[in-house]
RNA sequence: GGUCUCGUGGCCGAGCGGUUAGGCACCGGUCUGCAAAACCGUCUACUCCGGUUCGAAUCCGGACGAGACCUCCA
């Protein structure tokens, strides 16, 4: 399907409006995303940001772009905030549970892949660590320095924004002036080691306790949290690649910071496109542990956090955040998620019904132009809720036919089921599929309901009801349709 | 304090100058032995106050409210 190439529109966070995606290259998309740092296990709000650019990358591919997408994994413990404070989280981390660093980031790997699994993830080209890549990272900070735009104090080497800031412009995608961020901070930044405050470390000098040092030409250190990304982004998708993404967080400082960093390294900056995926609350408030409206992916899965009294499929978590488009905010809540479930089973019933329609030498609806809803709706900046709201169209569509009360004929029939297929399980990831499928009780069950179904034909309501009761209470549903009982 | 988002019907959530978004719930109907389920239909909202316009949820100004970032964060 490229003919559906050269429609799709991208929201520009460096320039704040939709624009027409134009490739740097034809038919090739380098897109890199922030990944996770591993130092505990991933959270759900992780997730919606990598969920989202996951249909992202799945549209992409879906327009038959070779992409190229890459997202890092932060494995390297010793990281710096922009007051130039270490901030080492692994470290941290390792020392709470008595581990080493490498360890810890092992270990919460295993829990992100698995995540990556249960919530159909596809995976990226590459998934590249920062502790890989520490000798790209020197060569970017030497050439920086050679550049004019760091220093090195006492084993440390300092980003110097305020040179930066004579070539190129500091803040253009946050919208922050170099001369205003200083009244801007809350509080006055310890200036420490640095000409500046809004200098940032590209190089840290290593504490003797440090759990992971690298030699460098400044000496025993580790790198600052920004210049891993800008090393792997550049490696694998050269100086100046398609897309950047992540989380709305990373926006200030580290983005800005990456930008500044390549600039500053190789003289342009790196991605045509900056896209930023919006965050997650729970009940009204961002998620985080202090709130106790915290929990993880594999808790809405398992049903064990106290937050919700059940638990959901990933497929209906994966179908609730697809409704909320990936610039917007979007509340977890008890009811939206309920709300979300019976609203998938609907499409999902749909879609096991398509195949089944019998077809008529006409159509009574424009099916073609139902289908270009689908795209349309994708190539507007990825709006998957319009893409949802055009499916429920056509699910609608397809009771209707199977109603009598609409028409289709058989080309018609086969090209909006395949495409109805590739939006909802390629584009959006969600699976649909057969639930009652425990191979040992599905015999018993037809057992089970054929028994009623003789009680019924006997009118022997007292039986029938018995058996019904009785299922339900094994928390078994039985369904009376017009083409028999199924039971969930 | 600074920068920036956002306030949509009972709930979630699109739209962003003139059309019913959509889902869930409610209500009505079809189906059913009765139910449940399923399906169809109905329900027409945009925080407030000014302004621009033939026309505003949509643009501009202000008020109030919520959130994000400025410090680790997806």
């Amino acid at each position: 399907m490229s003919s559906h190439q050269g429609n799709l529109k991208i929201y520009n966070s460096l320039s704040g409006q939709k624009e027409k995606f134009e490739p740097i290259q034809t038919g090739f998309v380098g897109m890199y995303v922030c990944g996770p740092t591993l130092y505990s296990e991933p959270h759900m709000g992780n997730m919606r940001t990598f969920i989202n650019f996951d249909m992202i990358f799945r549209y992409l591919l879906q327009l038959d772009y070779n992409v190229k997408y890459v997202r890092n994994i932060t494995d390297a413990g010793h990281i710096t905030n922009s007051a130039g404070d270490e901030v080492d989280s692994i470290g941290k981390a390792a020392k709470s549970e008595k581990m080493q660093s490498l360890e810890i980031v092992y270990k919460y790997n295993v829990k992100f892949q698995e995540l990556q699994r249960i919530y159909n993830l596809l995976p990226p080209s590459i998934e590249p660590t920062a502790t890989g890549h520490i000798q790209e990272q020197i060569e970017h900070i030497e050439k920086i320095i050679e550049n004019g735009f760091a220093y090195v104090v006492n084993g440390s080497v300092y980003f110097d924004v305020k040179k930066y800031s004579e070539k190129f412009e500091y803040g253009i995608l946050s919208g922050r002036k170099v001369d205003e961020l200083a009244e801007e901070t809350r509080t006055l930044n310890a200036q420490g080691e640095k000409r500046f405050f809004a200098d940032f470390a590209l190089w840290k000098k290593a504490n003797p306790e440090d759990m992971q040092i690298w030699r460098s030409p400044w000496g025993n250190g580790n790198p600052g949290w920004h210049i891993e990304c800008t090393a792997m982004s550049t490696k694998y998708l050269g100086n100046h690649f398609d897309i950047h993404g992540g989380g709305m967080d990373l926006k200030f400082p580290h983005h800005e910071d990456e930008i500044a960093q390549n600039c500053g390294s190789l003289g342009c900056t790196p991605a045509k496109y900056w896209m930023h995926a919006n965050m997650l609350n729970v009940n009204g408030q961002k998620m985080s542990k202090s709130l106790g409206n915290f929990f993880l992916p594999k808790e809405i899965v398992e049903g064990t956090t106290a937050l919700f009294d059940k638990p959901y499929s990933p497929n209906v978590i994966r179908f609730f955040m697809m409704q909320a488009h990936y610039r917007s905010n979007l509340d977890f809540t008890q009811d939206a998620l309920n709300a979300a479930e019976k609203g998938f089973s609907r499409l999902s019933d749909a879609l096991q019904l398509i195949d089944k329609l019998t077809v008529s030498p006409t159509s009574s609806f424009d099916v073609k132009d139902l289908i270009t809803s689908f795209y349309s709706a994708m190539d507007d900046d990825f709006n998957a809720p319009i893409l949802i709201a055009n499916l429920f169209e056509a699910a609608k569509r397809i009771n209707l036919i199977n109603d009598g009360k609409d028409t289709i004929t058989k080309e018609d029939l086969s090209s909006l089921s395949a495409e109805m297929k590739r939006f909802l399980q390629d584009v959006l990831g969600i699976e649909i599929g057969v639930t009652n499928s425990d191979s040992k009780l599905a015999p018993v069950m037809d057992l089970v309901i054929d028994l009623r179904q003789q009680a019924r034909d006997n009118k022997d309501w007292t039986t029938s009801d018995k058996i019904r009761d009785g299922l339900a209470t094994a928390g078994i549903v039985i369904k009376d349709t017009k083409d028999g009982t199924s039971w969930s």
